[in-house]
DNA sequence: ATTTTTTTGAGGAGCGTACCTCAAAAACGT
DNA sequence: ACGTTTTTGAGGTACGCTCCTCAAAAAAAT
């Protein structure tokens, strides 16, 4: 038995700062608040103070003070797609906890697929309304180009699940996707045991997470599975109906298919296709996201392994990073890490 | 474009029930804070008011107020096993935040699989000086009745890694043990092509954790894969050095070994033994958490998968359970449930 | 050296809650 | 109806911080 005990430390308070610094409560305030009339030499006293004694702002008792309330705008595109369902959930679940965290959430559905939306809406964002938001989009120049106008007007900015990396978004909250889409390679490679092709199902070429996940599976496939090949992907545009229709050619095409990767969204169609048309056990089928009907389909055996992201997560980090950034302090990097998760069935929460 | 906008509430204060209740701000205090001296009556006009109005405790207000800081207290087994140490190290990390979190921690290492360390340190549990505990131990009838004691003075306990049921520990943070086996069997009968015979490597009969791991992998392999024989499992005891000593003797016993799964710790034996004897590369070797030397040999193949729990995610749960318990608050279920991860080489976190 | 401007200090009110004291009111026992 | 006990109310102080005002001091400009 070893004991492990930490000394005791008060918590140093703006009083503390004052005292140390020998200034008066009223300046560091002004500085603490970045409040103008105090001169240079009086700032560093005060930044001097505040580094030796290792102060730490109290948000709770400052938020207390300020009234604060966090208003966060969350853009989504406007699809009656499981998984942009889950997140709308989970933002509104946020907001029943607006009064023990202090933060009001409203969402904004767009057009999928459709910048111009996206754009209108940045746009017209009110730096005295809004204090971040969440955009979960295309990275398209004009997209690009609102999200700066609306960091410049001082408003944090995170990008969700797809990100914006040409724009300077404060954050992105999601998953590496050419990871991801790795990860669905290497478990189609140790699933599928006969040679044979591999067709990959994706959504949009506007997608970022599509192409990286495509890119991802793909340089797997060909580093470490040779017995497998990918054919041409095929753009299901998220549309259930459209990939239910095309599913029929492409089994006439390929006879020889061992595998199918489910890259994006619209797994109702594919779900419909293998349970109607009784296609080989054998085949190894790989998706995305754990929703209700992916679930089911994974028990049923018709979906081997899930590749997913937790929504609850995404938007509780989101969250947690447009308040950080909005308060200026840091955060925990681990903590807001969205893990790849492999769902089989064996593994799915209750 | 669709927008959804939330009305904006006034949140109701201690000051509002007073007022709808029509009794003086006082009563109100004693009503919410148990204080006696409240006539029965009095307390069901005021618990209306705070129906009706949905009043939440403001808790941050209310801790100010308080000067409260939360004490909890760690109880680990004291082993060089680095997955404790991931929890030793995000225990520390709580504590840097402190000031912020206004939670202080400290660890008690006891000697591993012995009871009456533990059994000691419980009792000797202070309420005046700890709010809650959290346990990482074996599931023995005197730990039981030792958790109980805590509990009867007030003091909220949480299980942590493997769970207590039958103690009535408030929360377990952790994974499901069953499932967990039954993952990392589903990934072996998928993995291992040939028919052959697969070795659970196990740590202490006393553990439940690992009982459970090993419940949930015979039940999956006996269920869908018959290609597979579990065979009698070996006891580790998480000792590298015994288990590195026992390997050669097994090989020697299963000429047609196709898996390890190493449900629990000590893989640096299992690591060194595999490396130097250049056994078979189509073995398939399953363990369990993500270490330095987990992922190292997860990322040279040596591994092919392992099932981890995130010590982050643990720790965080439990200090946010234990403080949700000590408060009387309640806490979002899907946040605290620890998922079973599985990692590939291509999954790994940066 | 005087005026003007800038910087600083002192103090107070308030955020929502806790906790304390003292007196007044209500309920109770006889 | 009396005293006694219990219950309630009124008010204050505090937590750590914000934000405001007003006056005093210091620095800069003339």
């Amino acid at each position: 038995m070893e004991e492990q005990k930490l000394e005791v430390v008060n918590k140093p308070t703006v009083n503390d700062i004052a005292r140390v610094a020998g200034v008066s409560l009223a300046t560091v305030d002004r500085v603490l608040n970045r409040r103008p009339g105090v001169r240079a030499v009086t700032i560093q006293k005060v930044q001097k103070a505040i580094d030796e004694l290792g102060y730490i702002r109290d948000t709770a008792a400052a938020n207390l003070a300020r009234r604060r309330v966090y208003n966060f705008l969350f853009v989504l595109p406007d699809t009656d797609n499981e998984f942009v369902e889950a997140l709308s959930n989970q933002i509104a679940e946020q907001s029943r906890n607006q009064f023990i965290e202090r933060t009001r959430t409203s969402i904004q559905k767009v057009t999928p697929f459709e910048p111009q939306d996206i754009v209108e809406i940045l746009d017209a964002v009110d730096g005295r309304e809004v204090d971040g938001v969440a955009v979960f989009g295309p990275e398209t120049p004009s997209v690009r180009d609102a999200v700066k106008r609306v960091r410049d007007k001082g408003i944090p900015v995170v990008a969700m699940v797809s990100d914006l990396p040409s724009s300077d978004r404060d954050h992105f909250v999601g998953i590496d996707n050419v990871s991801a889409g790795r990860t669905a390679a290497h478990l189609m490679g140790r699933f599928v045991h006969q040679r044979g092709k591999v067709l990959v199902l994706t959504g949009s070429r506007l997608a970022r997470d599509h192409l990286e996940r495509r890119q991802g599976f793909d340089l797997v496939v060909a580093e470490d599975f040779p017995h497998l090949e990918v054919v041409a992907s095929v753009e299901g545009r998220d549309d259930p109906e459209l990939i239910y229709k095309m599913m029929p050619e492409i089994f006439d095409s390929y006879p020889d298919l061992v595998g199918i990767y489910s890259s994006a969204a619209g797994n109702a169609g594919l779900i419909q296709f293998l349970t109607e048309s009784k296609v080989s056990e054998e085949l190894v089928i790989i998706a995305h996201e754990l929703t209700p009907l992916s679930r089911e389909a994974l028990c049923m055996g018709t979906f081997d392994a899930l590749i997913s992201q937790d929504s609850g997560h995404i938007i509780r980090s989101a969250v947690r990073l447009l308040r950080a950034t909005s308060d200026g302090v840091p955060f925990n990097r681990a903590q807001e890490r969205i893990r790849i998760d492999i769902y089989l069935k064996e593994n799915l929460p209750p």
